[in-house]
DNA sequence: ACCCTTATTGATGCTGACACCAATAGCCTG
DNA sequence: CAGGCTATTGGTGTCAGCATCAATAAGGGT
């Protein structure tokens, strides 16, 4: 799919096939899942030998946790996108509420849910997860008293409110995988009514954005 | 640790045997994760040869399916035992919410963070997953239903509120492998809340029960 | 244009776990 | 108490994936 497996060995610097190993494992790692993620899998999919996987990351585990990283560091700046920094926190917060809707966004509830899972079993990954989860927090719990100083949100602990949310966010993506999903009105809503409450906003103002 | 590696050939019926191997999947499911019991650990635990695990269930998700559903069930009714169906729904549901709060339903946690994941790659799992969260949809609505029989509950509406419940506590069960838990108010009191809120109560009703 | 650094290959050892099966020996029945 | 049904054993074939390493060749520096 991505090059003939008679591909001329094609030599490149350290860092570039770094990269590109990166981006593809993520990838994968999203698309099947970070245990069948395996170094095979990345080396045909750049058209080179496994070998060479092993070469840049010698234990698998290094890698899938700079993949997950990856993979998320790009979820969470479509999230919450550079661009959207000069918009009003209320709209800031409904888009990213929105976003979370989308399509592409089940992908990352089950990545999410992979990875902690698995960071049961390995304490490199358990730390990656910890790490993520921090930013997101961080960077969520920032929109939130950003809200809170202009005026348009209302709480006393932003940091609470926050992880409000962040749990109606987490609960959701818990049933990623459910092939037949139980839906129901109320869990359409969840996370604005949520976000709506916890910020002291009128019903339907984060809902309506857009 | 169960018995000796020469304990002499016992020969049991069929189906207790089956409801042995069963009920040491289940256990070793919840200690150490699905993926890492194997017929190995299973024969181990009950003094057995791996092959007669194999006699039993000729393939390994068969077994591993029918231990989480045992699990959960065991789960279940320790939630929300028969011995409560005389008290008020009130009481069932502080009780109910409390017990999810003690040291043994984190593991039960992981087991589902676990079982929700692997069901990504195995239908079969999937099926039993989603028959197991109706089951237990159904039974948290029935107490639900019942309360605002009795007109202790305030909802139009005993599945959305069931939902919205099942979403925190699912949304906390998400965090249960992180090692340096991240501690607040908030998510302390979080699933009281969401449950006083969405039936109608005074705030600390099925906080403060018991 | 040459050389030398090092990116890349290819091949292999090893491990863990499932699946399969013929042989063995409890236990129940007649 | 004998006999047979079948639970149980033990051994084995297989497979996938990780890890490792000496050999090879690409391409930048001089």
């Amino acid at each position: 799919m991505t090059s003939t497996p008679q591909a001329a060995r094609t030599r490149k610097s350290a860092e570039e096939r770094r990269r590109e190993i990166l981006q593809a494992a993520a990838r994968l790692s999203l698309e099947r899942g970070l245990e069948r993620t395996t170094m095979q899998q990345v080396a045909d999919e750049l058209g080179v030998r496994p070998g060479l996987i092993g070469h840049y990351f010698p234990s698998i585990d290094e890698l899938l946790c700079e993949a997950f990283a990856c993979a998320v560091t790009g979820e969470r700046e479509s999230l919450l996108p550079q661009a959207d920094a000069v918009l009003a926190p209320t709209r800031r917060l409904g888009r990213l509420l929105h976003r979370l809707n989308g399509e592409d966004f089940v992908d990352f509830g089950r990545l999410w849910l992979n990875a902690r899972h698995l960071s049961r079993y390995r304490p490199t990954l358990n730390a990656v997860v910890a790490e993520q989860e921090a930013i997101m927090r961080d960077a969520l719990t920032a929109v939130i008293e950003d809200g809170v100083r202009t005026g348009e949100f209302t709480t006393p602990d932003p940091l609470g409110a926050c992880l409000v949310i962040l749990v109606a966010i987490d609960g959701l993506g818990t049933y990623a995988n459910d092939t037949s999903p139980f839906t129901h009105p109320a869990l359409d809503t969840l996370v604005f009514t949520t976000a709506e409450r916890e910020l002291g906003l009128p019903a339907g103002t984060l809902h309506d954005i857009d």
